[in-house]
DNA sequence: GTGGTAATGAAAATCATTTTCATTTGTGAT
DNA sequence: ATCACAAATGAAAATGATTTTCATTACCAC
């Protein structure tokens, strides 16, 4: 297994907290720093593991990756422009946790995100 | 332009009106009927810009075509053996539309899925 | 040092999706 | 029916993100 290499998430709290592997590669290359592409993705993929940052699809299928904030939230996205807004999930929390003793299941996680187009477009 | 062709959205239906282009490609091949992989991606873009159905995206970043206007539903999967659950989604839509409104996004949808471990595993 | 494990990255492989382009099909006018 | 032209089709190549392979390098304990 390999850890993360630590100047993928210094660089990814210096884009901002969000970006894609790709552009993430181009900014360290952009700013001299030698590493290759296999190991953003690695680190990454490791960041996530740990849930250290989140993963997100962009409209055309590029996935994202945003540091994740103390608490556990959901996604309104923008499929315009792709603005996002961080929601509360409530509802969702207790939903998917009646839904998953309803059917005996445990250990549960979810997935929850929505979708449309923003006041701006 | 091209228009949709029409064995493409028959397709679509006939697999639960939930599926990608490469399902619905392999679905039509194995029923016998002689169509190209392009022509299939070109129909499904044609349906989604005449909005008769809709786009999201699976975790790993492929296509999944909906019809619109479905009654749809959500998933409770198991991590550990796959087997997967078709349940009600009630109060996601009501939590879906509430959020929507209140950052004044319209023409929303959402996906929201549950995983843990089911009974048996 | 020596041996072993983890990290690295270049290049190749994978896979969904898009583009190109030549061919076929359909349609409307004559 | 014939000609002309637009639309539809699909095979193959191109694209682009991501993953895998594999040989090399860095690191750490002894």
């Amino acid at each position: 297994m390999s850890r993360s290499n630590p100047r993928v998430l210094s660089t990814l709290e210096r884009a901002g907290g969000f970006a894609s592997a790709q552009e993430i590669y181009r900014l360290m290359q952009r700013e001299g720093e030698s590493i290759g592409l296999t190991t953003v993705y690695r680190s990454l993929q490791s960041l996530v593991n740990d849930k250290i940052v989140d993963v997100l699809r962009r409209d055309d299928g590029e996935a994202i990756y945003r540091l994740c904030g103390d608490a556990h939230h959901h996604h309104l996205v923008c499929k315009s422009c792709g603005d996002t807004v961080e929601i509360e999930g409530g509802a969702i929390e207790k939903w998917a946790k009646v839904m998953a003793e309803e059917h005996g299941f445990r250990d549960v996680g979810h997935t929850a995100e929505i979708f449309g187009i923003c006041s701006k477009c």
